[in-house]
DNA sequence: AGTATTTAAGTGAGTACTCAATCAAAAAGA
DNA sequence: TCTTTTTGATTGAGTACTCACTTAAATACT
């Protein structure tokens, strides 16, 4: 592993443990081993430490969306891969989850905000998958015809981020919960009993 | 308005805008218009003014759930009645919801975790109030028998607070959230085709 | 030799927090 | 009632320290 990367890595760990204001950038080189100057050799600031982590995480969240999407048949399997991968995600990348979870509502908000629904913003993207796949159910009849896809979709977007932050926060075994929120979310979009649904309040 | 609330007013909406750790007293003194000693006369240290925050916003949170709770009949009234008010809360209480969302999973982390089911933890009482109203509703029939009460609230509550997120970090309109979330659960924990209930992948 | 990597020693701005000193008003004493 | 004492609110300059970031020299690589 290179030096570069070994920074990265302590950087991700300490950012999820102390939050990024919090941790100083010579916490960063002590436990990487490396002296402070180096990691200004690699990288131009502390933000550009904290972007890059991001975008790595926000690009192999993507990318591993869109390959469990390829094998899957109806709208309701691809609802099903997508949370298993989820959580998949969420175990294999904890620290670099909640370094998002933790850090992004940050001084970023305007970077990352959904109103400037700008292409190149991962979360935007993520919530086009899932509208695409309640679209693609509600087409297909595996999925409930009354549902709106962009709303279920921040529905259940924000649903998965949720759990997997009170998991962070506390420990609890994800194998359960993963089945948990998939069943849940099934039961929610399955067709059924369309007409009973005016009833929210 | 005293000058102590005040202070805790103007620290709230810079920690919901900046962060905790990016916020400093000098900024919350300037704000409040006030001299910086007068922070420290109040608050023995930044970080009790957060903890201070943090702890209002819970008590307030619980005891409006409380309320709400008791003019309902089944579970399901009372799943209802719960979901509308986080949402009105939620809008209410954007700043304070802001900091909860942004710096509890801080340097807190131990204060705050569900691990230690410490009573004096506001998360865990909520979750407890959850599991309470899946129990009640599988009792009276309004809501699924095979619900395990524990790991539905966690879900629940999770979702809850990923929503709010979302929300506050797109500033969508949230009416409509609301309605399509209590739709979504109401759905999902509704009795209703329980023997198809076993593929969940 | 010459380029790229790595280091140690800064620098100055900014940090949380302290403290001695006012000031106004309440409490006590006459 | 009028003075004296005490109290708590408020100030802002000061302290010790940490921060992100720089720089110039040393080391390693080719």
């Amino acid at each position: 592993m290179s030096r570069k990367e070994t920074i990265l890595e302590t950087a991700t760990a300490l950012f999820a443990r102390e939050g990024f204001s919090a941790t100083p950038t010579s916490a960063i080189a002590r436990e990487a081993g490396v002296a402070e100057g180096l990691v200004f050799h690699y990288f131009k600031s502390k933000k550009e430490i904290l972007l890059c982590i991001l975008e790595d995480v926000a690009e192999r969240y993507l990318s591993g969306c869109r390959a469990r999407l390829e094998n899957c048949r109806t709208g309701l399997d691809a609802v099903k891969a997508l949370i298993g991968f989820h959580f998949e995600f969420g175990t294999e990348n904890t620290d670099a989850l909640l370094v998002l979870i933790r850090d992004v509502p940050g001084s970023f908000c305007q970077k990352f905000a959904l109103t400037n629904q700008n292409s190149s913003n991962g979360m935007y993207k993520i919530l086009c998958i899932w509208e695409k796949c309640i679209e693609r159910g509600r087409r297909d009849g595996s999925l409930r015809h009354d549902l709106s896809p962009r709303e279920t979709a921040f529905v259940i977007q924000g649903m998965l981020i949720g759990i997997s932050r009170l998991r962070l926060l506390t420990s609890l075994e994800a194998s359960c919960l993963s089945t948990q929120a998939t069943d849940f979310c099934i039961r929610a979009l399955r067709p059924g009993a369309e007409n009973e649904q005016t009833i929210s309040k």
